[in-house]
DNA sequence: AAATTTATGTTATAATATTACATAAGTCAA
DNA sequence: TTGACTTATGTAATATTATAACATAAATTT
């Protein structure tokens, strides 16, 4: 399932930008949010974005919310790629917590075997409200 | 984390339509597949099948593959809702294993704990290949 | 029957993502 | 260091997915 562990790797001048972006957003960002936090560096064209996203995430610098159609900074050193991470998403205050640890990869292994299924990637989304907003919420 | 189960509810005429394209379909379809396969029907507009989407959805009996921006009918009588289930996903041949049982409820539960997070949906999608096309396949 | 909610129809548009093609920069081997 | 090759970039156009806004109709409740 693994494809890339990185140790260390240069990166382009757009794939930095791109990943600079990310990590100060903080925050599960969009391909077109970050397009505009780049066009003062002189990002013009969503492809620019897209690919240097690319690949960050082949590198495992960087993910893909799929339920959200959004990109976030890894928040370990480096993910072993698309490995066995699971993203936690408080939908009040959109703070992300990223796991990464051996109840996921066991949990995908024995979904695998019981599937028969040869795994190369998997996406584990969790919506809700984090111990702060739901401490609060009223609504 | 549920919100409905279902036993017995009146679909519309369009819910009924997109339902049966759905299962007919028997595989990840997109809201603009579906809306051709409806056309006929008298369909026109892409709402109609969002529209429809959204209650059938809410019902259990159709879920929405994260990954794939697409839909697919809930194989079981019916799901709770966007209760505990995963999506295994070859992605040759498309078929969709849908797994809905403890291990999942329970990994789920485990990682809302760890979280400290009220959960309220989850998203779990395998892609790989699935035992026939993972012996064949040589690309 | 009036009031209310739920579903529908329709147009327009927003948001997300990719194709295609041209150019430039980096890498490696002879 | 040149040439061959791969990887990255620039740019325009377009494809795909999804929603907003507004009008109407049907079903449900009181």
């Amino acid at each position: 399932m693994k494809k890339n562990v990185v140790t260390k790797v240069k990166l382009t001048k757009n794939q930095s930008l791109v990943l600079d972006s990310l990590i100060k957003a903080g925050q599960p960002s969009g391909a077109y949010a970050l397009l505009d936090t780049l066009r003062p560096h002189g990002f013009k064209a969503p492809l620019q974005i897209y690919r240097a996203l690319e690949q960050l995430i082949d590198l495992g610098l960087a993910h893909r919310l799929e339920s959200l159609n959004a990109f976030i900074a890894c928040s370990h050193v480096s993910c072993e790629s698309s490995a066995a991470t699971a993203f936690v998403i408080c939908d009040k205050c959109e703070t992300v917590q990223e796991i990464c640890d051996e109840s996921i990869s066991n949990f995908l292994s024995s979904l695998a075997r019981k599937t028969k299924t040869k795994a190369s990637k998997s996406s584990i989304e969790l919506h809700g409200l984090c111990s702060g907003c739901s401490a609060v919420s009223h609504s």
